[in-house]
DNA sequence: TCGATATTTAAATAATTATCTAAATGTATA
DNA sequence: TATACATTTAGATAATTATTTAAATATCGA
């Protein structure tokens, strides 16, 4: 779960996440929103890739990046517990 | 909300901050719990101040440090917007 | 007021991360 | 198969962050 938090702990990554809530993009189309070069899109769309947040698949030409929720929620759970507004606060690590 | 996105990518910060959920604690109570120096504790706990998760106090000889858990909701909103769990879904900044 | 305790601030260094340009890889198509 | 397009990887550098030791600040109690 480290890796997801360090990965959320950037701007541009956060916005990637929110473009990818919105639909499937292209690692190109997903560049085009920010002032970065590719390769620098390219490093945050692989760290977020490492943390299990997005998915990715080649088509074609193209590579698709998708929203992968399944750990966004584990990290939700983390703040649940936290706030209290979760249904069981038994330790976990972390 | 940066600030607290970057406070909460540090596995010893998010462990300050389960501990000051149980309970206040005093900044040498909170640096017995890690191996690391006293001024590195006390330089996270600035950190976690500056993004306005915890609060201190100073109580005598003692700082007392309390969790603020309304930034720690905040992002909690970020996460149920995202994820889809939570009542309203209309952009916000970040 | 002096000495002990609690904590922070300063200054230095080490480690990590972000970003860029240039080069490499993979795919499509003329 | 040569060329163009989409994307990543490599290598370099700059910027940020974490950590330490030493010094400073604040409070307590004799």
């Amino acid at each position: 779960m480290n890796e997801s938090f360090k990965a959320l702990a950037d701007p541009t990554r956060r916005q990637i996440i929110r473009l990818l809530r919105e639909k499937d993009r292209t690692a190109g189309e997903i560049a085009d929103y920010f002032q970065m070069t590719k390769p620098s899109i390219s490093h945050h769309l692989s760290a977020l890739k490492h943390a299990g947040l997005v998915q990715d698949e080649r088509k074609g030409q193209f590579i698709v990046y998708s929203l992968d929720t399944t750990v966004l929620e584990e990290v939700l759970g983390w703040f649940l517990e936290l706030t209290g507004t979760g249904k069981n606060s038994s330790d976990k690590e972390d």
